[in-house]
DNA sequence: TATAAAAAATACTAAATAGTATTATATTAA
DNA sequence: TTAATATAATACTATTTAGTATTTTTTATA
């Protein structure tokens, strides 16, 4: 549903907010290793976050990436706007032209449930509240040490 | 989420349910043209389906593809499980290891709820109770003369 | 001001998915 | 038994996504 490319990005993205408070700033390495992406792909990705704004960055010794204040209050799509080409929960999900709730195909109402409720979420959560979240709720954003669950 | 050559199986499986009653066989050319799908991929589909015992087909002319009364009473996913090489509901949707019910992602309850339902209608569903939802309920799976609304 | 650290930019390879073309085989019917 | 029709099989090309490598630019600091 989301590509590599965008589920790596949001991990940065929390990984990064959730060390916003230190104001320390983090290099392309230190983040692949710390969630064990490949480097480069994701040095892209941050650059790309960079320029469009999602995320800060500077260069040279000490520099590296991190969040601002003003990074904190974007919210979760803009990172999706920047990464994911393609609109994400755009299309039928079975490919049927013509879905409307007057004539529903057999999963209407479960996909379009699931769509509405996940597009709130992307669309009204701050990149600070969903990162809150995720450590209130002690989820794990790094493979590092577990093996996967899924 | 789903790949177009499982949105393209589903909606030629539908179009040969639909069809079943007359006791009549589509060659990939007419079904191909009936859904608008390309014609030589929908044709690799078809036997691929075919092989697997999934829809029924008979060689030479008046030949071509149907749906017998056992291929009816298969479950939707038994589709998928020939097409869709991937798993379709497995891996986390943001890319987290450990996902739980313990310590959940900000989106777990709408994920979680959503792979619970299509999975269930999936996997219950017969092949034969989906068209005639879709019959019933005057949804499209042809694309033809309709203008594409999402 | 030289050096090193890090982002930024560019260019590339690999793999997966999507789609096309060609040939072989089976079946029916004239 | 030959011709036509349609599936089946094989092999190919194109596009998208994923991932890698190299070079350039910026900047802190020794
Ligand atoms: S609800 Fe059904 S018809 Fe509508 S977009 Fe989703 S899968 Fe397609
Ligand atoms: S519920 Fe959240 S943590 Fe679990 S698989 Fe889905 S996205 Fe990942």
């Amino acid at each position: 549903m989301l590509s590599n490319a965008s589920k790596y990005a949001i991990r940065a993205v929390l990984f990064l907010a959730e060390k916003s408070e230190m104001h320390q700033k983090y290099s392309a390495v230190e983040i692949a290793e710390a969630l064990e992406i490949p480097n480069h792909f994701i040095a892209k990705l941050l650059q790309q976050l960079a320029k469009n704004h999602i995320i800060s960055s500077t260069k040279g010794p000490n520099g590296g990436f991190y969040l601002n204040a003003k990074n904190l209050q974007l919210k979760v799509c803009d990172i999706l706007n920047v990464i994911e080409i393609k609109k994400v929960f755009e299309g039928c999900f079975l490919g049927l032209p013509k879905c409307s709730d007057v004539n529903p195909c057999p999963v209407h109402h479960v996909v379009a449930g699931f769509r509405e409720k996940i597009l709130v979420k992307f669309e009204h959560q701050t990149i600070q509240e969903f990162a809150d979240e995720v450590k209130l709720k002690g989820t794990f954003i790094s493979h590092k040490g577990l093996s996967p669950s899924i």
